[in-house]
DNA sequence: GTCTATAAGCAGATAGAC
DNA sequence: GTCTATCTGCTTATAGAC
């Protein structure tokens, strides 16, 4: 005998309209708008559980320690950052900056979009351990990235260059803080302003309006 | 009996070649080299206090809170900066863009200088509380300092006049920690390439480097 | 003003039942 | 995997002698 009549009338059930978040990244999720909103020592474990909705001692079933948590969600927030500038090395400029442009739009996007202070972090005495020694050697391949994409742009001594990566570098996270309380500003035109002064910070002869136009079009080929 | 030969042979105690600092300035200095090492949370008031060479209970002699030590040390900080600031807005520019310069000489020289973490604190969620209101309105004076110095230079709008000063803004904040990790750069330098780096990012119509030299020349009048 | 002693509370992390 | 219960240690701050 068929059991087709065992089968559900109505459609099977689909996944929810709201994707049916595992406990863990429940727990990142919770871990990131706290510790972007209360700072990572100020938050507590059981902050973290109860927005997750889960019990504190839970959370020791998906990570090993408070700091864990923090590691990987860094680790996970910079990965795409790095990603892009990779692609970036790959790809010739359309016209002169352009790249740059296009990187520091991306990273000032990444960190405006809601996790600002977070990876403002990277710079806080927390983020020295050991178990975070993989988040500082991205930033730094960050920072040599950002050189050599400034490096045809100027002619500049090495240590120039470096001093002027690490101010564009300073810029984007600088500014990411900054750009939350504005949020009266059209907070989708942050990244760009911020971009269009990292191409005229670094731009020694300067770059008047015309020419940034030409970058700011050649980036959109990125 | 004259009593001559019990007067000291030597020289009587004089002041000693370091100053006497008083136990409050000595809490104040220890708290601050431990709150830009280590960050104000995971800075225990123990550890000031043996940093101070007084025992913990007496810091509540001296403060009323452990917030109340962060708060004048954060108010003393930022006190120099905006009086120079002001003392900056009765000058008229002897170069345009001279003033702007210099302050961002200035604050900047005053963030790397053994600090840099505290000032960087003013983003850091601890400083929301009604304790420093004081200096969350000092910071917002800074930004409005920033935007009379800038607005003569260029021809803005009023909401890219204060996107303009956020950026420099978060420029001076955000390269004060990184000017740390480059100890190896002549740590002289950072200020002044960061001012430079200030005035060709306001700068719309780009700023050679014969003009830079001029507005460094103009700022040593100030 | 500095000390000893201690209060009162909360942190991160673990044990073990279900 | 989630829970309840609890351990252990450390925190800020206070009380009161000297």
């Amino acid at each position: 005998m068929p059991s087709h009549d065992l089968s559900p009338p109505v459609a099977p059930p689909v996944a929810p309209p709201v994707a049916p978040r595992s406990a863990r990244a429940e727990v990142l999720a919770a871990a990131a708008e706290l510790f972007s909103r209360d700072g990572y020592p100020a938050t507590t474990t059981r902050a973290v559980a109860e927005r997750a909705g889960i019990r504190q001692s839970t959370l020791y079933h998906h990570f090993a320690s408070k700091d864990d948590i923090l590691a990987t969600l860094l680790e996970g927030i910079v990965a795409p950052s790095l990603a892009y500038a990779q692609r970036l090395l790959d790809t010739p400029d359309p016209v002169p900056g352009a790249r740059l442009w296009a990187l520091v739009r991306f990273d000032t996007e990444l960190l405006v979009s809601g996790l600002s202070n977070l990876v403002a972090l990277h710079q806080l005495p927390e983020v020295r351990g050991e178990r975070f020694a993989a988040f500082r050697e991205t930033r730094c391949r960050k920072a040599v990235v950002y050189r050599e994409l400034i490096a045809p742009l100027e002619p500049l001594t090495e240590a120039d260059l470096r001093l002027r990566a690490e101010l564009v570098l300073g810029l984007v996270e600088g500014t990411a803080a900054v750009a939350r309380e504005c949020a009266e500003q059209d907070a989708a035109a942050v990244p760009e302003a911020v971009a269009d002064a990292a191409v005229r910070l670094v731009a020694g002869n300067g770059c008047p309006a015309d020419r940034l136009a030409l970058i700011r079009s050649g980036a959109r080929l990125l």
